[in-house]
DNA sequence: CGGTATCCCCGTCGATACTG
DNA sequence: CAGTATCGACGGGGATACCG
């Protein structure tokens, strides 16, 4: 486990578990509803497999997660002190939101976006049937500028290679200012009228779009004048 | 600063920061009104004063707080960025007496319980004048057994060796349970029935006495089933 | 899919002493 | 009171490869 701090005060003993590398950003993969090894493993890409594995059974010790095994199928599921992390993980989203405004651009990258955007698509707002959704990201490497969203009956997928099915809209635009939009710093409709983001497609599917996604909970907050 | 995650999501990079060993309990100190470095300093003890120092800067550059230097008299004084992270402190404490539970002997330190206690004494519950509160605790070595609190006219003073005053109310208990008592894993009331907590003093003051402190918040946390 | 094993480096932290 | 200076150890974690 992590180094200890020596003190009875209940946040000295949470942040022993909880303020070691990574830990934070695992739980937030879990309480945004990922349970399997390598589902987790996309929320946090640049983390070695054997350190997700060691901090995923620091979890399972600490009682946050339980590691449920049927058959040759693992899960992990959060149990109620896992559950109430949530709180911990909006308080710390929200305050980072607002004062952690400089997003360097080692912190962009398309495929966290996608997978962010991917599991937070709002099924009952898609239209039934397949709906694909591409986006071309015009100030990156060719090999990382285009991507599809594929979502049908109640799926997602995520594809770095064209899927070959008809585009129902597309979106060209830079990853910065996606990120931004994504993390509500700049609203859609403001990068829309400055034509920073281009959509194209059925004008009723245009205007649609926005809604297809439950926008993360820190989109919404207020950010400081 | 410390090391990055390359990831746009506000919980990462609100972690980039507060994930470094000791910085939550530093921020701990800071809400709890601690503005002074060897203030602050005592309410991390095991912490070198060479790191405090450097995480003070972090905190600095973060914009958590300011550095306000009057003369000679310098003060760390919180920004509202700095303010705002009550809620996260409060998130972590509220977990962690809930969900952490066990108490090692290494987490327990007289010296630190009675620096908490010093800054949660209601000076307008404490009689006028000068009130002293002796402590002893039973289970400890014979040089961190007796303390005292000096309460006179808003003023505290937390005293290692007896200051000569007479004593108004005196406390008898073992270390682990008084800290417990301060925790609120245990009430006041259910340790003095057991007779863990002796009590000793004019009855009005023995009534009066878990009065003259505003409890920590995690005290008053209901603990799970 | 769901992890382990290994290796090694570099940076953090702890300890201690000292200063204006 | 409010820090700096120095130094060394250790171990966390990054990279990579591999396994059932």
């Amino acid at each position: 486990m992590g180094a200890t701090y020596g003190q009875f005060c209940p946040v000295a003993k949470a942040m022993e578990l909880l303020d070691e590398r990574w830990t934070m950003l695992v739980v937030r993969e879990l309480v945004s509803g990922s349970e399997r090894f390598n589902d987790l493993r996309r929320g946090v890409p640049r983390m070695s497999p054997s350190l997700l594995s060691k901090r995923m059974q620091q979890l399972v010790r600490a009682g946050v997660v339980e590691r449920v095994q049927t058959g040759s199928d693992v899960r992990y599921v959060l149990t109620q002190a896992g559950h109430e992390l949530l709180p911990v993980v909006e308080a710390i989203g929200t305050w980072g939101v607002r004062w952690i405004g400089e997003i360097g651009d080692e912190d962009l990258d398309p495929q966290l976006l996608l997978w962010d955007m991917h599991r937070h698509v709002d099924h009952d707002a898609v239209p039934s049937g397949r709906t694909v959704i591409s986006l071309r990201f015009t100030d990156v490497a060719p090999s990382t500028r285009d991507w599809w969203l594929v979502v049908d009956d109640g799926a997602v997928d995520v594809c770095d290679a064209d899927p070959g099915f008809p585009v129902s809209v597309s979106i060209e635009t830079g990853l910065r200012r996606m990120t931004e939009v994504w993390r509500g710093d700049v609203s859609w409709q403001a990068a829309l009228r400055a034509r920073t983001i281009e959509v194209r497609g059925p004008e009723r599917l245009r205007r649609a779009l926005p809604t297809w996604f439950t926008w993360s909970v820190f989109a919404a907050v207020a950010r400081p004048a």
